[in-house]
DNA sequence: GGGGAGAGATGCCGC
DNA sequence: GCGGCATTTCTCCCC
């Protein structure tokens, strides 16, 4: 156990990654409070101070701390704690370490970022790219003009020359799509002092209520899909080599 | 390598929980596509299926797989590769294995649940409990009536008899939580009937285009904090024990 | 640093 | 399963 915890101590002085299996309990306090018994749980400091609880079940951390987090050990009625603290973000965690099954610290190395493809943003430029997809003879503004209006996603003329503002989801559209839409186009009408401005959303899929707001409000909802969503299935695997060399050219 | 290539095996094949130090890079596929180019990082498999990689910094995995995904391990072209996949959600992960530095794998037994204070619903529960901290004779609505209006934190009635709808938030509202709130008074508005329905956004703080477009509509904002909000800062911190004590009381 | 909006959002609860 | 919504959301970008 003390061989655990001087292991603990020597690869924060160090700065490395440690990684914990102990049976513990865990008390936050910052934002929210939190309380987590005992139990069996890994538990990861990074080099940035971040710090993460994960049970052995489960996509997200039980409980968490951000980056430039400070954390030092010490033993409290005879329990070795864990002791984390976040000033600026006046965050605090607390990690009581019953028992500590195993210990790997490590200096890891990583100047990578991860490379992604098929983001809402990929969707609006898309439908620059192909203005075809909305309608026929609808014509996009530049991006500068674009800017000028706030963070609308796509807007311009539609073949009647009359202004449209369309709002992009990459994923099935709610009630707050639509609600976002009519704050956008209600913006634009009222800076511009016009009449009529057409609202137009473009998604995959829409749910029935988002639907029905809609058309109340006089909107059109474009079925589109994001660029490269699933291609896996469109198109035969790539090997990893090909898949750089692609990714490369896509994202120079 | 090939001995921590066993161990990973062997874990995944006694469903433990595998923790991989490894340089590696990553190739995903699903909702959307990405790749991650050589690296130093953790791997996570835990018992559920899910899988995360983990960059030396930052607070988020940089890769991840969601619970119930298979993970299988095979040789390609004299690289290791972890394949992971989840055909319910058609998603599919591939970490090149480089090189391994370290493999851990253990069985953890963890049967607590987190149990948090502070959040919306504690804030709705206590103005329910409170209705002065909206204002003097605002009477709510018992909790029955209020589920068949949909998701509404708080509503009742103003000492004027008005009906009023109270949305909360933890934390600074925004634009979304204004329009929110509109969409909730216009819906029982309509669905009741009514010319006069009051619209409150409470919340700690807001900002300076919510409160505008809030008083645009005639809505208005009261400054309410979330129960027991950071209160290490407003009492002497409590030991393990007696936090516990005074938590179980609360979430009994 | 605040504001606004997306995210491979995730997770929870309801129908 | 979808739908609606909170999250200790987190992260990015822009002002």
């Amino acid at each position: 156990m003390d061989g655990f915890v001087e292991k603990i101590k020597a690869g924060l002085l160090r700065n490395e990654v440690v990684t914990i299996f102990a049976n513990c309990s865990v008390v936050y306090d910052g934002r929210a409070k939190s309380f987590l018994d005992k139990g069996d749980r890994i538990i990861i400091i990074k080099r940035d101070g971040s710090l993460l609880v994960h049970q052995p079940e489960g996509n997200m951390p039980v409980n968490y701390m951000k980056p430039k987090s400070s954390h030092t050990l010490k033993k409290e009625n005879s329990i070795h704690l864990l002791k984390s603290s976040n000033l600026v973000e006046k965050e605090f965690l607390d990690v009581f370490l019953h028992e500590i099954y195993h210990v790997h610290s490590q200096a890891l190395s990583d100047f990578e970022k991860l490379q992604l493809s098929g983001s809402e943003k990929d969707m609006s430029d898309m439908i620059y790219n192909n203005p075809g997809v909305i309608e026929k003879g609808f014509k996009p503004l530049s991006r500068e003009e674009h800017t000028k209006y706030g963070f609308i996603d796509v807007f311009g003329y539609d073949k009647n020359n009359v202004l449209t503002v369309v709002e992009c989801k990459r994923y099935s559209a709610d009630l707050s799509a639509v609600t976002q839409l009519r704050r956008y186009v209600e913006k634009i009408k009222s800076s511009k002092g016009l009449e009529k401005v057409r609202g137009i959303l473009a998604a995959p899929r829409i749910s029935s209520n988002a639907l029905a707001m809609l058309h109340d409000f006089g909107f059109e909802f474009r079925k589109v899909n994001p660029p490269n969503y699933l291609e896996r299935f469109s198109k035969k695997q790539v090997s990893l080599s090909k898949y750089q060399q692609n990714h490369k050219k896509t994202y120079k």
